[in-house]
DNA sequence: GACCAGGCACATC
DNA sequence: GATGTGCATGGT
């Protein structure tokens, strides 16, 4: 296995070179971008994010002070805008009670511990506290998502009820704990999913095809 | 107009 | 622990 999933990274990063994730400028955007994505096509996360960016509260302030019925309409086009309003609300609130504001204490924690905090969050489950842990923290935490889920079973690599730690421990039990390593790979998944793995699966298309 | 997209909390059994 | 449901927009 670990020498099977070196493969599929060194071709995929042959195939596509490097994917220079999160798309985002601040740390702090990663965290909200982690959020509004759920279950949500990042295109209209983007149009969210823009809409924060142009009235200036893309910062732990400026979603700590705006209210609820004001972020609720700038994030509209991701979606859920009601539910994600207030997941926004719960993790400044817990950022500025633990840490402050600062991500730089926040992210001083010891990993297992900062991702126990993060999961007791309202609205943080496992996906979106380990992207924002490998994303924003930099931390070698592989990220599992439908991408993640969709490519491995495809190429039968896991069962389709397989939950999301059973998933994540193949990788990290697999390969070195590097996050330049676990965010290019998972980077890299996505990009293939996208490419060639949909619903209608062009598998003519699939560079790791022959890995198998 | 159906179907899908980088989840999660909550109720119920 | 497993399963079902609500949350909502914008692209194909």
């Amino acid at each position: 296995m670990k020498k099977l999933l070196l493969n599929i990274y060194e071709t995929l990063h042959r195939v596509y070179g490097p994917q220079h994730w999160w798309p985002a400028r601040t740390r702090f955007e990663i965290i909200i971008g982690a959020i509004l994505t759920q279950n949500t096509a990042w295109s209209n996360v983007e149009k969210a994010i823009a809409n924060l960016r142009r009235e200036r509260l893309l910062t732990p302030d400026g979603i700590k002070k705006t209210r609820k019925s004001k972020l609720a309409r700038l994030i509209r086009p991701s979606g859920y805008y009601n539910v994600k309003t207030d997941r926004l609300k719960d993790f400044v609130n817990y950022f500025y009670s633990a840490y402050g504001g600062s991500l730089r204490r926040m992210f001083s924690c010891d990993t297992a511990k900062l991702r126990r905090e993060l999961l007791g969050v309202k609205g943080l489950g496992r996906e979106t506290a380990d992207s924002i842990l490998l994303y924003a923290g930099k931390r070698p935490v592989f990220v599992i998502d439908a991408y993640t889920t969709r490519v491995l079973s495809r190429h039968g690599i896991i069962r389709d009820n397989d939950d999301y730690d059973q998933i994540q421990s193949i990788f990290t039990e697999n390969l070195p704990a590097d996050y330049l390593l676990f965010n290019e790979y998972h980077a890299l998944i996505v990009r293939l999913s996208k490419e060639a793995c949909r619903k209608r699966p062009n598998c003519r298309a699939c560079p790791i095809a022959d890995l198998f």
